[in-house]
DNA sequence: TTGCATACATGCAGCCTGTATGTTAATTAA
DNA sequence: TTAATTAACATACAGGCTGCATGTATGCAA
């Protein structure tokens, strides 16, 4: 008589590293999270890690893979579907602000993962994320005619950028006001 | 009969340091060069490298600030004196993102520079020598009237992170007429 | 039920960082 | 000038961490 199926104990295995390493990466960084002490979080033993990843780096990918479409996730959540397209750029904006300042996120997402997973690899966890929510909203802006004609993906990338930037500063004690104040101002300005 | 005098001997010691870790950093990552590969390269031993820097944090902060004091130099000389305001940010920012391309740069100053350090620790850097230029750049074309009125730090820091994340853009491959048309057209958009 | 694969745990080897200690040469004091 | 001191390194060591190799027990398939 089995106790736990074997997909069942994967399963728990798994969500315990990614919750553990979740923790220490957003409160430590990368750098100085060891794996010792991610599976004494977890209640493992390094065996374990090693069975269901390849190393620490792919379990740091996985925990930044996860973190990233919680952000988008939630931002979704917080731009009612009826604005319309520039609004709702503006609304989004301002939530991915709040979201990103939540624990160790900023770090996670924005510093220590494009230097440990490279910003190719990063681009491809955000295009499946966050920034395919940015993408769509300036698509929809500029379907609309609300937008000057630009490259989406450059454009996307720019401005996906200038948030990034506006989470940090905030972080390091920025001004919220400001950085809104400038993050409008640009959008405004590329309107029609 | 002394052949060299202690003042010399360090400085040419803590100039071969920065050369080999500048070299290994930027081809390597800061996670992938150890202290005993920089030494062997600067043909000295980790008792040297200890005796002039606390740690190997030490080391790649002071190669960051080299370096960042490099670009901004080239920078300046890249823009002619004579430009009207708004002229002079846009050839500045190309010179920007051709000089930042070289080697890997971008790398040192954009990846691992802000996760080892921090990114407060990164702002001092970047405030002294880039981001310096780029701030004088927008406070002359807004007291030139070239400019909307918007808070100047904010604005810096938003439009320096765009061309920063424009430099990644194109060293994965990114198009350099998107990347310049959606700088120019936000620059653009800024304009009275 | 019997053989194999899965899911771990344990133990080991190599490397790296930071520090403590030794040694030589330059600088200062007497 | 010479003795004492300090600076500039080199060498040796301790601790920790990563990745792999090996061991073991349990689920699973034939």
């Amino acid at each position: 008589m089995q106790r736990k199926t074997n997909r069942e104990r994967t399963e728990t295995t798994r969500a315990r590293l990614l919750e553990a390493g979740r923790a220490l990466f957003v409160s430590k960084g990368y750098a100085d999270t060891g794996t010792p002490e991610i599976v004494a979080t977890a209640d493992l033993t390094r065996g374990a890690l090693y069975h269901h990843f390849p190393d620490k780096q792919a379990l740091f990918a996985a925990v930044v893979e996860t973190e990233a479409a919680a952000v988008a996730a939630e931002i979704e959540q917080a731009v009612p579907m009826t604005l319309d397209a520039v609004s709702a750029l503006l609304t989004g904006g301002e939530a991915y602000l709040s979201v990103m300042q939540q624990q160790g996120r900023a770090r996670l997402l924005l510093l220590d993962g494009p230097s440990v997973l490279g910003r190719a690899r990063m681009d491809e966890i955000d295009d499946a994320h966050g920034n395919r929510t940015l993408r769509e909203g300036l698509e929809a802006a500029m379907n609309a005619g609300a937008l000057k004609p630009l490259p989406l993906d450059a454009l996307t990338v720019a401005l996906g950028a200038m948030f990034d930037r506006a989470v940090l500063a905030l972080i390091d004690g920025g001004d919220l006001r400001d950085q809104m104040a400038v993050l409008g101002a640009v959008i405004k300005g590329l309107q029609k």
